[in-house]
DNA sequence: CGGACTCTGTCAAGTTGCCGACACTTTCGC
DNA sequence: GCGAAAGTGTCGGCAACTTGACAGAGTCCG
């Protein structure tokens, strides 16, 4: 990772495109570049936040986990996404666990690094604070999903997500998530168990919604799934 | 109302009470005061939003409703709170539904105010930040409790939650909850029926844990509760 | 190409919570 | 006070999910 290739990266990203180029170069020189084999953990939840992460190729999971083990997914990351920034701008600890899935390549900005850069760019903030309120519409969508879905549309507006955030559409229009996705995974997701997850893929296959593959799921018909969930697609 | 008034309820404010006084002023000279009845509704998920508004006296219910009629029960504001933050730095619809509980008294700052006023006092932002993470904070441990707790847990913990914001310690150390709170609320609050709260609070009331009146509820043993949420008192 | 590992389908038993119903109690407004 | 309205206790049937178990299918890696 040579400092022109970090210098480009952060120029590139959605946080921090319209910076002035000098300051672009500031942050650069300070940015960390650190690797993460595949499952090594990032930070866990509680933990004191050393600076704001940008991911620049693998992928992270965020999941908030239980004492006895079970744990929920709550986000999946992408190369080009920038996270942990809720602690920096709260100064409170990590609110989730983050590990890599697959080896993955990431940059650090340090605390003190991005609270300068704040202070010394304010017109930065509403952009960020749109974003936290991205996140905050997220989580209220979420709960009431968990409030007043059954879990088979709790199930297909999961999929629907996924099919945006991480499809490929084929040649016949279906759109193919492009996930390592066991069943078990997807019941991480929507905290139910995979046996439930099992049955209801099952009965979204029979109807012609979707296809399988282990692994895989396939998005054939969105609108009949985005019906069920009861919104308009 | 007199503008005096509007004036001190704005400087006392936890938001805007470190701006300084010119601003305060302009700001007083341009909120909009707004009485609402019992149960009107100020506004509706979906809105287009026309600015920030302060509680001066009355309560707000804060609620996400269903086609079907259910509704979920997000927050309940106090006087002295500000809401509708959400829309003004994103500029999207409202996430949720406001109605007063009683008669009520607002004071509004209109959208173009408002943004006004962070332009000319960046300052305010880091604060504004904080708030945001705290509400997304208090998001992410809802959606885990409903992941990963049973629902006498989710009880307990709401009942603690709320003895924390609305309880009046009595003589004898009990924390009486200053709410008029009849168990269908509390299940729309928790997304249960009626019956299970029941149930729940009467297993609660025959431990000991708690007192039951109508509409009342009485905590006496906060880590008896807290211990089943399995999180230290 | 064969064995280990992962993933999936499915069943049975048990639990939890929902819903409708109904009686009873308390509170509120006139 | 009295009647209406609101709130509560409780039962029984029912649907949804969970857990544990096990077999079979698919994938990966030596």
């Amino acid at each position: 990772m040579t400092p022109a290739e970090i210098r480009s990266f952060i120029a590139q990203s959605e946080w921090f495109h319209d910076l002035p180029p000098p300051a672009l170069e500031q942050l650069a020189l300070l940015a960390v570049p650190r690797q993460l084999d595949d499952g090594a953990l990032l930070f866990a939840k509680g933990d004191a936040a050393d600076g704001l992460y940008g991911l620049i190729s693998g992928r992270i999971r965020i999941s908030a986990t239980t004492a006895d083990g079970r744990d929920l997914v709550v986000q999946l990351f992408e190369p080009g996404s920038w996270f942990g920034e809720i602690s920096m701008f709260d100064g409170l600890p990590r609110t989730h666990n983050a590990c890599a899935i697959g080896a993955s390549t990431l940059l650090l900005i340090p605390r003190a690094r991005f609270h300068a850069l704040l202070a010394g760019h304010p017109a930065l903030y509403p952009h960020f604070m749109r974003l936290l309120c991205g996140k905050l519409r997220r989580s209220f969508a979420w709960i009431e999903y968990a409030a007043f879905l059954p879990m088979p549309a709790r199930i297909a507006a999961r999929l629907l997500e996924l099919a945006r955030d991480y499809g490929e559409t084929q040649a016949d229009g279906a759109v193919l998530i492009k996930l390592h996705l066991p069943q078990e995974e997807l019941g991480h997701m929507l905290s139910t168990s995979r046996q439930t997850i099992s049955k209801e893929l099952r009965a979204f296959e029979s109807r012609g919604w979707i296809g399988l593959d282990y692994g895989r799921i396939l998005i054939r018909d969105p609108d009949a799934l985005a019906a069920l969930v009861g919104v308009a697609a």
